[in-house]
RNA sequence: GCCGGGGUAGCUCAGUUGGUAGAGCAGGGGACUGAAAAUCCCCGUGUCGGGAGUUCAACUCUCUCCCCCGGCA
């Protein structure tokens, strides 16, 4: 029998974690995390990870997990993830995937091409190299990859240097492992988005991080840079985690991190509604409309609804 | 009151020797195949504080008024 999950996408702060606790408890669920922030351990407060009375109401996993200084590559997620979604459905549960990071969401469910982790030592030669020559490279992608190049825009750091990593690593191109097809895990997974408009959102976000500062933030973050001194490590990269590292590190003071760290928020919520958006099998629903998904929901495990 | 420094895009500011203005941030839209809360792309007419003058032409020079910020009284 076909595996059957739900899944809880939406921009953060829009009240994605309300709405899964109240689908696990109606439907007997488990929670999965697909959010590249939450999986840290030394931010849940600046994450807003599920606090440990959300968590008692199910099983929650790939929360609080993964040390400050490494980083989970979209691939490395996407292995994990299916793990989790396997044994919570062995258990009898069913999988309720929650989060903000579309892009993990997408490794997951659609399956990246089977490219092999390219060697940090060949990635490090090409960061070398686009500090040198910069946007030079993306020409000499165009003559190695023509057709990576295309896609790539030569500002766009990441995307050249891994094209080039890709190639030196495997001595095959970029495109040429994306033309290879790779097998999806092959659940239904019924999408039931939590959104608000934009408005209302901002209010949400703006609200969320004075609770974020009466919870300890703060000292997390402190404590945070006894454990990982080193602010360019990838659990740091988080909002919130950056503009107060910055604030304890006497870059700024904290009325100036809290405004950066609202800013960046906000932007950061737009970009993700740009991705979701895109994606026409999501159902959305407003925060407090956990009835209606409720419904939604027991159709689709009952199988009388197609996902 | 006097002496400086300012008043230019929602905010912070650039504007060479006069040719009616442009960056960053914010905001809006978009992309996204192992760093993704990342990385990147597109979108800028605004009484250039008000008024007058000089000039073919003034954000730019002159006068005057108003308002900020320092310092001296």
């Amino acid at each position: 029998m076909t595996l059957r999950a739900l899944c809880v996408p939406g921009p953060t702060g829009a009240g994605k974690t309300a709405a899964a606790i109240a689908l696990a408890r109606a439907v007997g669920g488990g929670v999965v995390n697909f959010d590249s922030r939450q999986v840290f351990a030394d931010f849940p407060v600046i994450t807003a990870q599920p606090t440990a009375e959300e968590r008692a109401a199910c099983p929650h996993l790939l929360y609080g997990f993964l040390p400050t200084a490494e980083s989970l590559s979209a691939g490395a997620y996407a292995d994990l993830a299916r793990q989790a979604v396997e044994e919570t459905a062995a258990r009898g549960m069913v999988p309720i995937l929650v989060g903000g990071t579309g892009f993990y969401l997408r490794a997951l469910l659609a399956p990246l091409a089977p490219i092999p982790p390219t060697p940090a030592a060949i990635r490090a030669a090409v960061q070398a190299r686009w500090e040198e020559q910069g946007t030079a490279l993306h020409e000499a992608l165009a003559r190695l990859d023509p057709t990576a190049a295309a896609r790539i825009h030569p500002h766009d750091q990441q995307r050249v240097t891994r094209a080039l990593e890709v190639l030196e690593a495997t001595g095959r191109t970029l495109s040429d492992w994306h033309r290879e097809g790779a097998v999806g895990p092959g659940w239904e997974v019924l999408k039931l988005g939590v959104a608000l408009p934009a408005a209302a959102l901002r209010e949400r976000l703006a609200a969320r991080i004075t609770v974020m500062l009466a919870a300890g933030a703060v000292a997390e973050a402190r404590a945070a840079l006894v454990q990982c001194p080193d602010r360019t490590a990838p659990g740091w990269s988080g909002i919130g985690c950056a503009e107060l590292g910055a604030h304890l590190a006497g870059e700024m003071d904290l009325d100036a991190a809290c405004d950066l760290w609202l800013r960046n928020t906000r932007a950061y919520a737009k970009r993700q509604m740009t991705w979701f958006r895109r994606d026409a099998s999501i159902r959305w629903f407003e925060p407090g409309q956990e009835g209606a998904m409720i419904q939604a929901a027991r159709g689709f495990l009952s199988g009388n609804m197609p996902g």
